[in-house]
DNA sequence: ATTTTTTTTAATGAATTCTTAACAACATGT
DNA sequence: ACATGTTGTTAAGAATTCATTAAAAAAAAT
């Protein structure tokens, strides 16, 4: 699972950072200032850290430089957060060793996609976390469900069988296939067992979101758009 | 829905490649010179084109330029048709614009692929399901079969039938036939059956599609083109 | 070993889907 | 036009399929 490391002095950047980070299948930590920023980057060796640049008493362009001469933390992507266009050809200028960089005020959208971006530029993996649907990310990983902000843990039934559905939002499994890929071919269970952990999913993630196929099987259904 | 413009003199390679587009599901358009091209671009806005190079008039990289060059079309995906390998290395050469290409002789599943392929590098949908008419999409992987852009759900031996008989516009499925495919060898029905399912069909998808054939069985009308 | 959680089964009832049967309408060949 | 066989139509009831519940069985955790 990739980690992200916010260190920004203001709390709602943090908790909206955080917030969006973890919607998307991300691990997030956050710290308000580059000391303690420091502290929890050599305890939690993010993958990414998003470094604000003008904080009070260590600024982010010290933070940087201080990252890049940890020994172990080399390859740690650094991504500036500037205010506006806060001296833009003084950030770009200096290769303090900082990876991109993202101009205040933030687009949630805009940060998430640069930061896949600058993931796929280093060959890192993007989070397991899949997001179907704004609401719902499924944490393969952690065997976790996220609904609009609430983590649940799901049984591993149900949680694979979740994982399946929503693996293709819209495409109708057929109770065959649902067993196969849940159950395996060697076990033979009744076919009322796919119902009943159905019945638990919707109960869990809410009704509406698994649909009965009469007579072929379940889907999971798209998002409205 | 996807639409694809071709752009081609030949009127073959327009009617080939537009007949299997719309039974790919895509939205197909054709011209047959680079002019009349241009003008549909504009009307259509078409998501891809599809240019031959040789064309009398304009040819077809002069056509690439002049769809770069108007507003609003950056982004709309170009692929070559090129006869055999004239000059290839040319046609790789130039950077017109195009995104990709595919020579003749065009094998159609091959260039639905290579179209799929640029789709999802653009980061747009493919289209849902197989069209077996400009009206009619069926789409086994959602069990939805769309009409007019209506989709609607149909049960189980209602859509197996359709499936078929819409498998091959034209051809005639003898009862037997339908019997064998749709219900199986082993179950036995009456002859009714058929028939009844032919006209809950009928209701559903519109009169006129499945047209009965006295002493033989069905058939799903082939496009009047 | 005991408790807790997870998984499966079984039973009932509701909903949908499928089939039948009876009769009407139609086409085709004579 | 008539007879004959085939298909269309309708509605009812059979059959299938699913939802739901509770409780037993199995697996994990303590």
């Amino acid at each position: 699972m990739v980690s992200v490391l916010v260190i920004d002095d203001e709390e709602d950047i943090r908790d909206i950072l955080s917030y969006n980070l973890k919607k998307e299948g991300f691990n997030a930590y956050a710290a308000e200032n580059g000391e303690k920023g420091l502290e929890l980057l050599k305890s939690v060796h993010p993958d990414l850290v998003l470094l604000d640049v003008m904080m009070p008493g260590m600024d982010g362009i010290e933070v940087c430089e201080a990252i890049r001469n940890l020994a172990g933390f080399e390859r740690t992507l650094i991504c500036f957060l500037t205010a506006r266009s806060e001296d833009y050809s003084q950030i770009a200028g200096l290769d303090a060793g900082a990876d991109d960089y993202v101009s205040k005020p933030i687009k949630p959208k805009v940060l998430i996609s640069r930061i896949k971006a600058m993931l796929r530029r280093k060959g890192m993996a993007e989070p397991e976390g899949k997001s179907t649907d704004g609401r719902l990310v499924i944490n393969r990983d952690k065997y976790l469900v996220e609904r609009n902000g609430e983590v649940m843990h799901l049984p591993r039934k149900e949680f694979e069988l979740l994982a399946l559905l929503a693996s293709r939002p819209g495409h109708v499994f057929e109770r065959d296939i649902i067993l196969e890929k849940v159950w395996g071919t060697d076990i033979v269970v009744g076919d009322r067992t796919i119902d009943v952990h159905v019945r638990k999913l919707r109960e869990k993630i809410g009704e509406g979101m698994i649909k009965t196929i009469k007579g072929i099987g379940y889907k999971f259904v798209e998002q409205s758009a």
